[in-house]
RNA sequence: GCCAGUGUAGUUCAAUGGUUAGAACGAGGGAAUCAUAACCCCUAGACAGAGGUUCAAUUCCUCUCACUGGCACCA
């Protein structure tokens, strides 16, 4: 039986329209279930919205709607961000959806009570009365609210704790065990020595007359829960816990891969384990930590006129493009940049003249010398043109302490190219493993000049034929690395040189045909 | 303020206690013509600053400067 693997991305909250922010993990949380599937693992990818609590209230009283109205209004965005991603979830998650979300949300609460986990407690706090809501020291510029100018009151009121402070030695020692990783390493020192500081307990419910928009505590109506219970909960209720069928959830519980921005790792790292470790539920497996996504080096906002919607991206430029830049051109667990002149730069220099370009000019004599038709040749034929000395290949640490005086394509490719790229992957470095990618490929382009086969077609067309087989098994096994990646693109490649994606078969001819070219420049 | 981390070519990143610190993009030049004037080759260009340890430091230590993250109820 194929081995399980669950991956979430967070809740994307729907307060605005999908961000770039949000396309990115979206990206990187399908290369890495792409990736789990090939690998043969029986993968449940989960992603969703987060629609409830004051913030939403504002913006549905600011665009005139109600609250159902204006999340409902909201989420086909996101669904058509997933869409045209080519994301391959299986599932998505409304917390306002009372059928599939609030049972699971409101039984995991009931566990945390029956383990004596929540209580009563006053809890003061300033409020605003511009925002209707509490703020934090951080909204305060000089003692004034930063949105409204009001000095804020401090009010008193009765709401439910849940008791963290109890988990913390538990979660601290899961993480340090590696029991619960967190990628990358400097996210979970961070978590880390979070913890060693201590941890207090974290409200966990609100006056349902503030709060109206959100799921009630099961035992006391006159409250709404807060966000952890409401939203965090997601990742099980989608699988069905508390529900009448929680088949999935035995099934796919716990999570093997949680994506995350690095602004809620707290929540995640600390408030979501202990959560589960109450309720008697196992933790999950591992954190993926990623940074933002800036333009220009600055955050986007309307002010500045900067932000990116990467719906318009996709529309001008495809998506490929844009599954590229943010898993290449954003480093895979820091800050990133977007611009669009630093995208069409990237785009013309990659995957125009870099992939685009090496498989027009593949086919483009495959077709020409041979009709768009060749077979494997022999052994013989292909040792007669290994790759050059001076290649990318013979700088490589292994190939250094090897004897090796020359190499085959294929040889290069199984032996030191792959176990690369795989060994990225198992660490989740989407973007070192992409560069493995655009190595081959500058040393496949390297591998033209050095037989220039066009050249080589008018004394010998036999070795020709082998120097054009190696470069077509070389954009084959680009294609291959390129699934997770790229699918569109991988799947254009294998259909050009007419071979099946799915045989794991060695390929043994290629059946050449380009109707276009896959990147034109910009 | 406290804690953690980072500071390498115009830009994004890599490596290393010891011969010329790698690469990509961008820039300049050359060669080539299969290709989307793409590709290939060559050139220019960097270890934040100051001390220290060491036969030897970009790499280890200290300090200064700069930047980033965290110091909890923000999704």
């Amino acid at each position: 039986m194929a081995e399980k693997f669950y991956i979430t991305t967070a809740i994307a909250y729907v307060n605005a329209p999908p961000h770039i922010g949000y396309a990115m993990e979206l990206v990187q949380a399908d290369a890495i279930a792409r990736w789990q599937k090939l690998c043969g693992r029986e993968v449940y990818f989960l992603t969703g919205t987060d629609e409830h609590g004051a913030k939403i209230m504002r913006a549905a009283q600011a665009a005139g709607k109600e609250a159902r109205a204006f999340v409902d209004g909201m989420v086909p965005e996101f669904k058509r961000l997933i869409s045209l991603l080519d994301i391959l979830n299986n599932d998505f998650i409304r917390t306002s959806d009372e059928r599939r979300h609030f049972p699971g949300a409101q039984d995991l609460w009931r566990r945390l009570e029956r383990a004596g986990d929540i209580y009563k407690k006053k809890y003061s706090g300033l409020y605003c009365v511009g925002h209707e809501a509490f703020i934090t020291q951080k909204d305060l510029v000089d003692g004034k609210c930063s949105d409204h100018g009001q000095t804020p009151e401090s009010i008193e009121e009765e709401n439910y704790f849940f008791r963290l402070s109890k988990y913390r030695d538990q979660i601290l020692q899961a993480i340090e065990s590696g029991e619960f990783m967190i990628f990358p390493e400097s996210r979970k020192n961070e978590i880390a020595s979070f913890l060693k500081e201590g941890l207090e307990d974290v409200s966990f419910s609100r006056p349902a007359k503030d709060i109206s928009w959100g799921i009630a505590v099961p035992s006391d109506v006159s409250q709404t829960m807060y966000v952890w219970c409401d939203a965090l909960s997601n990742y099980i209720t989608a699988l069905g816990f508390g529900s009448g069928n929680p088949a999935p959830f035995e099934k796919f519980w716990p999570a093997d891969l949680h994506i995350i921005g690095k602004d809620i790792l707290r929540f995640h790292g600390a408030i979501w384990p202990g959560m589960l470790l109450s309720a008697g539920l196992s933790l999950p497996k591992a954190l993926f930590v990623h940074g933002f996504v800036t333009s220009g080096g600055q955050k986007m906002s309307k002010t500045l006129g900067n932000v990116i919607d990467p719906l318009d991206i996709v529309d001008r430029y495809g998506k490929d493009p844009l599954r590229y830049y943010l898993l290449r051109e954003i480093s895979t667990f820091g800050d990133g940049d977007f611009t669009e002149d630093r995208f069409v730069e990237v785009y013309n220099a990659h995957l125009s003249n870099g992939l685009g370009n090496y498989i027009s000019r593949v086919t483009a004599m495959i077709e020409e010398y041979f009709s768009g038709r060749l077979e494997k040749p022999s052994v013989e034929v292909l040792s007669s043109v290994p790759i050059r000395k001076s290649s990318t290949f013979f700088t490589l640490k292994e190939a250094k302490s090897s004897e090796l005086e020359t190499v085959s394509i294929s040889y290069f490719i199984d032996r030191f190219v792959r176990p690369r790229y795989e060994e990225a992957m198992q660490r989740y470095e989407l973007k070192q493993a992409m560069d493995v990618i655009w190595e081959v490929l500058r040393e496949l382009d390297a591998y033209v000049q050095t037989y220039e086969p066009f050249r080589l077609v008018k004394t010998d067309p036999e070795k020709t034929k082998a120097v054009l087989w190696n470069l077509a098994y070389g954009a084959l096994s680009v294609a291959r690395l390129l699934q997770p990646f790229m699918p569109g693109t991988a799947d254009k490649i294998f259909s050009i040189f007419g071979v099946d994606k799915k045989s794991k078969d060695e390929w043994r001819g290629v059946t050449v045909k380009l109707d276009a070219p896959l990147f034109l420049r910009k």
